[in-house]
DNA sequence: GAGTGTGAATGTATTCACAGCA
DNA sequence: TGCTGTGAATACATTCACACTC
């Protein structure tokens, strides 16, 4: 439980620490100093990420990392398996059914939802598709609380909405377009063109970004 | 060319911005209010924001669609097409050609890189397929300056830095490891998991965030 | 002595509020 | 009067620096 309330910035680095610490055997010790190297931030940076959560380090030892993986793990719900729906089952929807249909790490796409009849009832990718009128039913049942929208631009809306009245918790914006959710609904856009477009943008100003990471 | 420098931020917004002009008809006037509505931020940011490269408004009356639809266009490097190179032609990478390779917007795939011995020398969804060692020689003759990355994590570095050695300028970064860069390169990570942490850490930490949108 | 945890200082981004213009 | 453009004020994020612990 955070004694303040932690920023998206401090989620994706701890999220960014975690990956590196999966790399490392559960009995290490790392310093503050080393891991922020690996990260591509300051000791001070991740010391006080951590802090927001608790204190997990000891002075002069620093931190052990089969308990940092732990924690940081239950801070981003990462210490259990999330199903996730996914809207659109087109190409890039099997896309993402490559990477979280089977269920390794702690995301796992357990139903997916699209209009086309020749898809409908069939499975793709060892993932069962039905009819988006279906969605609160199978959510529900499901006890499913994440969404994927890869739905072409025109259905995004529609699908955000029935995603929403299906009370999923959070939803993964693939579309090119952006929808609009209740403020209690956690929305992430993933859409492409916006991050070449930050791209092309550096590029045209030839600004070099601060850190050679991220 | 920005007064002082704008923050990715800036860029972000301006491009959504865009988007939403783009539905609009060229004569039309807009208040700096009305978009930010759309955008989902205040008048007074999106005024900012533009006032980093210029004075494009009349007071009264607004912004001309049209003439803000070229300028932020041109900020953004968006009155050009951008050929982009490919790395990694699996299902991501099929389902990228799928978005980015004809040529509508600014974006247009328009080679793509394999080790696969099966899909050299092919084409795949009307892009060609060469081996990476190709890569210095066909980026540079043809004048790509952006890659993106959609090799498995193992290659992910090695396709970095091939494509920085081949000299591109901006990498787009699908793979599961964050990969290291000069900084003269702009490098964006799109990575599907980071973002699902996201979602997962407000879920478990029932925190609304600001904004709908976003 | 080396490395954590954290208040205080700095830096950056957003918001406010108003002068100036048609 | 209505809306832009922008300095000044505020909020937020990062960095610094040091007291504290093993």
């Amino acid at each position: 439980m955070p004694r303040e309330k932690a920023s998206e910035n401090v989620t994706i680095r701890l999220s960014l620490c975690l990956k590196y610490l999966r790399g490392m055997s559960e009995e290490t010790r790392i310093s503050s100093g080393r891991l922020a190297e690996l990260v591509g931030t300051s000791g001070a940076r991740v010391r006080k990420d951590l802090s927001y959560f608790g204190q997990f380090g000891t002075p002069r030892k620093g931190y052990r990392v089969g308990r940092l993986r732990e924690e940081i793990s239950k801070v981003l719900g990462l210490d259990r398996v999330w199903p996730i729906a996914l809207v659109g089952v087109g190409k890039l929807g099997r896309a993402l059914l490559n990477n979280f249909g089977s269920e390794r790490g702690s995301f796992h796409i357990q139903v997916g939802f699209d209009v086309n009849p020749n898809k409908i009832g069939k499975r793709v990718a060892g993932v069962k598709v039905y009819h988006p009128y279906q969605m609160p039913k199978i959510i529900r049942e499901q006890k499913i609380q994440i969404g994927m929208i890869a739905a072409p631009a025109e259905a995004a809306q529609e699908s955000a909405d029935l995603l929403v009245i299906s009370g999923i918790k959070g939803i993964l914006n693939f579309s090119s377009t952006r929808v609009v959710v209740p403020s209690y609904v956690k929305l992430k856009n993933a859409d492409f063109t916006s991050q070449l477009e930050v791209i092309t943008y550096y590029i045209v100003n030839n600004q070099r970004s601060k850190l050679a990471h991220s």
